[in-house]
DNA sequence: AACTTATGTGTAACCGGTTACCAAAAAGAA
DNA sequence: TTCTTTTTGGTAACCGGTTACACATAAGTT
């Protein structure tokens, strides 16, 4: 039915050992044998089987990438990056929604080693230091996304979070808010505790700033909502709001609209990811954009360098994140 | 280093053959025999190399999902489905990008095959006839999605874009529109097609249609805003535009928008799929909602089913849609 | 001419499972 | 007691590649 490289052999008069050098262009081959082989391969329409390959070469050309989930709109974007570098490469990639629970991405990792999968990228945040540990060790080439960088190997890819926030906060001053709010994401993470630390470090400075300025969120829209009602029972009198992500934003500017406080007439709104649905929003929603998209790519470019040099080498990469300017923080 | 089926046949005092079957459960085993290898598998932390097994068995416990683009707000959503329903059952899903282009769902299909694949979900458009025999005949079970069913094997998975398309319709009459029209998507695509039809179903009797009511949206946001001013041109008067897709209904909002046309007051919309960024907008989006999740969980299930039985008969499943009602429909 | 070194190709073991086939012991039937 | 039939378990081939090692020639050095 199928060709094997057995077959190629035998057409091309020549042994496997050279079929197989032909096909990973390895070692010495004469031209006119490879003419030949490669002939037989056309005529025989040889494929080369990949299971085979692996287990022979221990490669898979496969890579996985553990998010917490697709349906999160930053992650889309992401995925898509790393997948058409992938593909660019020839790699394919197998997608794990962990819901960001702990269990699931060590359950993944069980079964994704025993896949002999060449490399993971990790846009979560729940591994604890042990079960990177355990990668190393597995010798699994690994990536991660926005993690504190405490290991002594792996790629760390991260945005400048604290710079946006920083640079959020002073637009939002710019346009002239005098009394500017923060909702925070779960602290637990990085990215949610170093925006609000950009926000503490310009807020700090302002003669309105208050700790109680700062409500928490947990990164959903409903979040946003609620911590609009919260934040209006304590501070009536805010006038812009840093949301730390869109998500949130997206919320913020529910709870605005149902309480009929418009904006950016009242309250300026400014959100941090720059999902797409931040141009849908009504009105549009300024945000600090992180380059999500190449963020993607990036991850799966050093994971596939990885993969190639077996280097294992700690590393970490800070991508710079970009103010965009729409309605909902045009004040004047 | 790692644990083989050999090392723990050794330990236990038994053959392979008798620890592969305990593993897959397999043949006669007696009792003890069991324990004893179960015993030696926990202890060596045997974990069985799915490579080898893929190899010898043909079975990699892998599927692979090819979508348009994960990026486009109605993937996530059917990805997670699909995904979840895989993990559940021990499957890994590969995700593929195919941007609705033939080539690359063929080459991806190509490499799918090589990697020993087991199944495949098409969640696109552009294979011809051929394509799908090709399939058939290397034995790969798959499952479409919203495919005409032209096929003597397959599965197919479709909704009612038909009956739905004249629940929105119906509805927009409902609330008192007297004149509506319908942005329609690529009439390559058979759900446009059929949403279309639905809409001429009920448009054609009433007094007021007339084929210039129709006009192509290319399913993108921006389609939608541009078809709003093709609209407006030829008549102002509308007062209900039915969007094939949630994405060009958002586009249609953006379009009114901006003419200053308000919506509902003045204009009715609705539109198809329903997916999340439909309650984020400005008014909140009527639509008719898919069942979006559902028909990845069920994709899978109905993949995964094929995959065991390997039972290949013709088979078309249709799902119900819902009319969801929001603001830009309410204009009383 | 004698000795290295570079080039070209084949043989066979190996990766780590699955499974066809065979043999022996235990249980049941005649 | 003897002859099936059912359990139980081992041997070894096989899946389809990769690659260490051996061997033969050609080319380059002294």
């Amino acid at each position: 039915m199928k060709a094997t490289i057995r077959d190629v052999a035998k057409l091309a008069g020549v042994s496997v050992a050279t079929v197989s050098r032909v096909m990973n262009q390895k070692g010495y081959v004469n031209s006119e044998t490879e003419q030949k082989v490669n002939k037989a391969m056309k005529q025989l329409k040889f494929e080369p089987n990949q299971m085979a390959r692996g287990l022979a070469g221990k490669r898979t050309k496969t890579i996985a990438l553990i998010l917490p989930d697709i349906s999160n709109p930053f992650f889309p974007g992401l995925a898509r990056g790393v997948e058409d570098i992938a593909q660019y490469n020839g790699y394919t990639v197998i997608l794990c929604n962990s819901d960001d629970m702990g269990v699931k991405e060590r359950s993944y990792i069980e079964v994704l080693k025993k896949k002999y999968i060449d490399g993971i990228i990790f846009a979560t945040n729940n591994l604890v230091r042990e079960d990177l540990e355990r990668m190393e060790e597995a010798q699994i080439p690994f990536v991660m996304l926005d993690r504190a960088p405490n290991m002594e190997s792996g790629c760390v890819i991260k945005v400048d979070n604290f710079g946006g926030a920083k640079a959020a906060v002073e637009h939002m001053l710019d346009v002239g808010c005098k009394k500017i709010a923060h909702v925070y994401g779960p602290q637990e993470l990085t990215t949610a505790k170093d925006r609000l630390a950009g926000y503490e470090e310009v807020a700090k400075q302002q003669p309105w700033y208050t700790p109680t300025l700062m409500i928490p969120g947990n990164f959903t829209i409903d979040g946003g909502v609620k911590a609009v009602e919260a934040l209006l029972g304590k501070h009536p009198d805010v006038d812009g709001i840093f949301a730390g992500n869109d998500l949130m934003a997206v919320g913020v500017l529910k709870g605005l609209k149902h309480r009929g406080i418009s904006v950016p007439g009242q309250v300026a709104v400014c959100g941090f990811d720059g999902v797409n649905l931040t141009e849908i929003t009504e009105p549009e929603l300024s945000t600090i954009a992180q380059p999500i998209y190449q963020i993607g790519e990036l991850a799966a470019n050093k994971l596939i360098e990885r993969i190639n040099l077996s280097s294992t080498h700690y590393e970490t990469v800070e991508l710079g994140v970009s103010l965009i300017v729409r309605e909902s923080t045009q004040k004047s």
